[in-house]
RNA sequence: GCCCGCGUGGUGGAAUGGUAGACACAGGGGACUUAAAAUCCCUAGGCCGAAAGGCCAUGCCGGUUCGAGUCCGGCCGCGGGUACCA
């Protein structure tokens, strides 16, 4: 063999790596242990090159610790629960069950060529009923210690198709295949009460002290706690029973600049209209088709009806103010009722312009006169400002000290409270679908809601379904719902909702530490791999699989499911870009772009077009997504150059954080270095003797590039780790050190790639006599005596800009530094006799002149 | 709308507040070859200049600093999330 050759020889290395066993995890007690995860990913049909980052970036990673001397546990599954299951049953007919398992098959036969360091023994899917049965059981503990309960809230409606629509297939108002406006319905649902520990989560937030400080901050503000007072109004000309209005506001310390007060179509007030007066009906009835997503009331042109109803001042009885139905007021927060005032809230403002209501300003800037406003004044709470019409603490203060001085003042005058509030709402897990995890429940006529008995568990998806008409198919199954009661044995009914799928991805990482455990786990198991030390996954996933993860685990451990030091479950946090594509597109008959696949443009420097010559329009780079068609298969690359060309391609370049953008061009020059590396290696075994007098200059080179390599790689800096070997592999193929130093060089080097090209340094340390496998050897030390650097260059800056430079010995004192700066040439040229008015010299960095 | 990011040559990117453009891709030039491929060498931010060198330059506008891609304030553009996409 005298050419890189991946297509024969690394099939053969995943075969030496199965029959040795290496990515077996074990617990073993004598060792530290590691758990590295991937967020798992959906099994939509083929794997893309996101996947192939992903699992890459976690196997580098596993592989890295596992030099290390640690016990890796790095699994793999199938989050198989969700929709698209669902709609490919409704568009192709077929059941959601084979299409998933066989998307599942397919994409585990198109990872395992990669050669990720998986334990592919551990694997399992959420839709296996062996997982949603212990699920199941959690739900049922979870019943048990309070922590689920139902409550009306509200659904996306298609009346047409009679169906519940996720918001994604709500599009502008309308369902998605009906076309049909959509209505907001209430319905029953089965609740988590995460709000419950809102607190707990946003407190804990500060010990992640390894998650993305952005992730931190999402959360924070997803929790949003705030602290405001709670009062209420006294109504006029309120239908009975609403003698009072209850209202939050996280500003008191405006209540004199309040001009109306407004409450959402869902508060049980405007229900009581609605049900009276048609023309409230109507209004009510326009409000709820805007959906249900918070985008899209916040977009919604802000409108509001004037019930006729008024409301007496909280300071001051004689003054009145209206009562409006508004419909960006949610129900969900606060109490579902506010006081607006428009100088100082600017949806408030605009609100006020549209109905002509008074904007009286509360305060205004410290040194500024009072004065009608273009614009609502919303200065920040921290900041001081002059109160014209205060009424609690001094005239000139920060907004924090009159929130906290108005709060005072009401509960000392009997007429409000201090509250504290959380924007975090209960999670909300009941869908009407088919293809999740059932609840495990039963509606008896007699006993109510009652939980399935665990013996009876897990209560299964029926496989007789149909998908030819919308809606759930467990409700019109004939003879799945009837069952009998767990309770009195009576005939009674099952619960139709299944649950969210983010349900099923909150508490995988734990089922992984014992996949076929009886119980949701195994005590030892649990506490031997629990917490995950590194997780890595899409910064998309930044708040809600996340929050719900984190909830999860308390859940879990308040039921006995988790110790207590796995209920914040991921150590470390790693959030990864996307792989993005341009997009390409001719136009159809009627105008529109008709999506075409990158491997069907020949694309180069006259522009694009189809095989037929058909010009294609060139469109940014985004996102590979299967609706623009901007895909590239991944598994045409490892067919084409091997995998570990698709896996040095994803690791350079680009950060891991960021996106990166994929490139056919690039793929081949990766291939290319593999392939010179390969060759440079293969020369050492062929080659003659160099000169030992060069030994010490690639030695001291490849231990610089052990030290770089490994902060690279620990840091999650693979772009400059796989920079750090080009540069090294350059000083290499320069070197004619002698053939020992170069074998030993080339031994290191294939250690450092091991990580990220396992297959190739497979291929370099058995050519090289390596003993055993590189994926058993110790991950290599760089020696400090050959990191030390004698000299250092230093630029020289004459008023900030850089125009000489000196080498002096590293260790030279500053003062010494500063009179050769002095005396160098181009500095007294520059200087021209100028006196020097400052000189800051920065040991081993830089000289600065100020003059 | 709101919350969170990001923005550096033709391109991907590098740079503990201290020489902006490491490393690589694409490009240009050359060597080898009958030729091509492969490989190797050189070159390369922009403008001015024969050169030495100078000026400009990290989305835009300001600020802090001896010194700002980096810190602060305000814009613009793009991306993620927005609770039933996963």
């Amino acid at each position: 063999m005298s050419r890189y050759d991946p297509a024969t020889t690394e099939a053969r290395w995943r075969q030496a790596w199965d029959e040795a066993g290496v990515f077996t995890a074990r617990r073993d007690e004598a060792k530290p242990k590691y758990y590295v995860l991937e967020m798992f990913p959906y099994p939509s049909g083929r794997i893309h090159m996101g996947h192939v980052r992903n699992y890459t970036m976690g196997d580098v990673v596993a592989r890295y610790k596992s030099s290390c001397g640690f016990s890796v546990l790095h699994p793999m599954g199938w989050d198989a629960f969700g929709m698209p299951a669902e709609n490919a049953a409704m568009e192709k007919g077929g059941h959601p069950k084979e299409w998933t398992y066989g998307n599942i098959a397919v994409m585990r036969d198109q990872m395992k060529p990669l050669g990720l360091s998986i334990d592919w023994s551990r694997e399992f899917a959420t839709c296996d009923p062996e997982y949603y049965g212990q699920q199941q059981s959690m739900f049922i503990d979870f019943m048990d210690k309070g922590l689920v309960y139902r409550k009306n809230a509200v659904v996306n409606w298609d009346p047409v198709d009679m169906t519940v629509l996720a918001n994604e297939q709500v599009i502008d108002g309308k369902g998605w295949r009906s076309g049909a406006v959509v209505e907001r319905r209430e319905l029953t649902q089965w609740f988590f009460r995460i709000s419950d520990f809102a607190g707990e989560l946003l407190e804990a937030l500060d010990g992640l002290k390894d998650w993305p400080e952005k992730v931190r901050l999402m959360q924070a503000n997803w929790i949003g706690k705030s602290r405001g007072l709670q009062f209420a109004f006294d109504t006029v000309g309120a239908p009975e029973g609403f003698d009072r209005l209850e209202v939050y506001t996280t500003r008191p310390d405006t209540l004199m600049g309040a001009s109306f007060a407004a409450i959402s179509p869902d508060h049980p007030l405007a229900k009581a209209l609605e049900a009276t007066d048609p023309k409230v009906a109507e209004f009510v009835a326009e409000c709820r088709r805007i959906g249900t997503s918070e985008e899209a009331l916040e977009k919604a042109e802000k409108k509001g009806w004037d019930t006729g109803i008024r409301v007496r001042h909280p300071l001051d009885s004689s003054w009145e103010l209206p009562v409006y139905i508004a419909n960006f007021i949610l129900m969900d927060y606060g109490t579902g009722a506010i006081f607006g005032c428009p100088a100082h809230d600017q949806r408030d403002f605009d609100f006020a312009t549209k109905y002509g209501l008074p904007i009286p300003p509360v305060f205004v800037a410290e040194d500024a006169q009072e004065a009608a406003l273009a614009e609502a004044f919303v200065p920040m709470k921290s900041e001081r400002v002059r109160y014209v019409r205060g009424f609690a603490g001094e005239g000139v203060q920060t907004g924090d000290e009159a929130v906290n001085a108005a709060i005072d003042h009401a509960e000392a005058n009997g007429y409000g409270k201090g509250v504290t509030n959380y924007r975090l709402r209960d999670w909300g897990i009941s869908r009407q679908r088919y293809w999740g995890c059932p609840i495990p429940v039963v509606h008896c006529a007699d006993c109510g809601v009652v939980a399935e008995k665990k013996e009876n568990l897990p209560v299964r998806l029926p496989d007789d379904v149909s998908f030819d008409v919308p809606g759930n198919p467990l409700d019109r199954h004939p003879t799945w719902r009837d069952c009998a009661c767990p309770s009195c044995g009576k005939a009674a009914r099952r619960e139709t909702d299944t649950m969210d799928t983010f349900v099923d991805s909150s508490w995988y990482y734990a089922r992984f530490t014992s996949p076929r455990a009886a119980t949701p786990t195994d005590a030892a198991d649990v506490d031997y791999w629990m917490n995950v030390d590194q997780y890595i996954g899409g910064i998309e996933h930044a708040i809600l699989h996340l929050l719900y993860s984190r909830f999860f685990a308390r859940a879990m451990h308040i039921c006995g499911h988790l110790p207590a030091k796995a209920i914040e479950p991921f150590n470390a946090l790693f959030t990864q870009g996307m792989v993005t594509h341009e997009t390409y597109a001719t136009r159809g008959a009627d105008g529109r772009p008709v999506w075409q696949l990158p491997e069907d443009v020949i694309r180069d420097e006259t522009g694009a077009r189809l095989k037929d010559g058909t010009p294609v329009e060139v469109g940014p780079s985004i996102k590979m997504s299967k609706s623009k068609k901007n895909v590239v298969d991944p598994m045409d690359i490892i067919t084409r150059y091997g995998a570990d060309t698709a896996r040095w391609f994803v690791m350079s370049d680009s950060p891991p954080e960021r996106d990166v953008e994929w490139t056919a061009s690039g793929a081949e020059a990766t291939h290319k270095h593999l392939s010179r590396v390969w060759r440079l290696a293969h020369e050492v075994t062929t080659r003659g003797e160099g000169n030992p007098a060069h030994d010490t200059d690639l030695l001291r080179a490849m231990h610089k590039t052990i030290a770089e390599v490994t902060t690279g790689i620990e840091g999650f800096a693979f772009n400059k780790a796989v920079a750090k070997l080009y540069e090294f592999t350059n000083t290499f193929a320069k070197s004619d050190a002698s053939a020992a130093a170069k074998r030993t060089a080339m031994l290191t080097m294939a250690q450092l790639m091991s990580p990220m090209v396992p297959h190739l340094s497979e291929d370099i340390w058995s050519m090289l006599g390596g003993s055993g496998l590189v994926a058993g050897a110790p991950w290599p030390k760089a020696d400090p005596a050959m990191l030390v650097e004698d000299s250092v260059t230093l630029p020289i800056q004459i008023n900030g800009k850089r125009r000489a430079e000196i080498t002096v010995p590293k260790d030279m004192p500053p003062a010494e530094v500063e009179k050769i700066a002095l005396a160098d040439e181009s500095v007294i040229k520059f200087l021209a006799g100028q006196p020097v008015k400052k000189l800051i010299v920065v040991p081993g960095r830089i000289v600065n002149v100020v003059v």
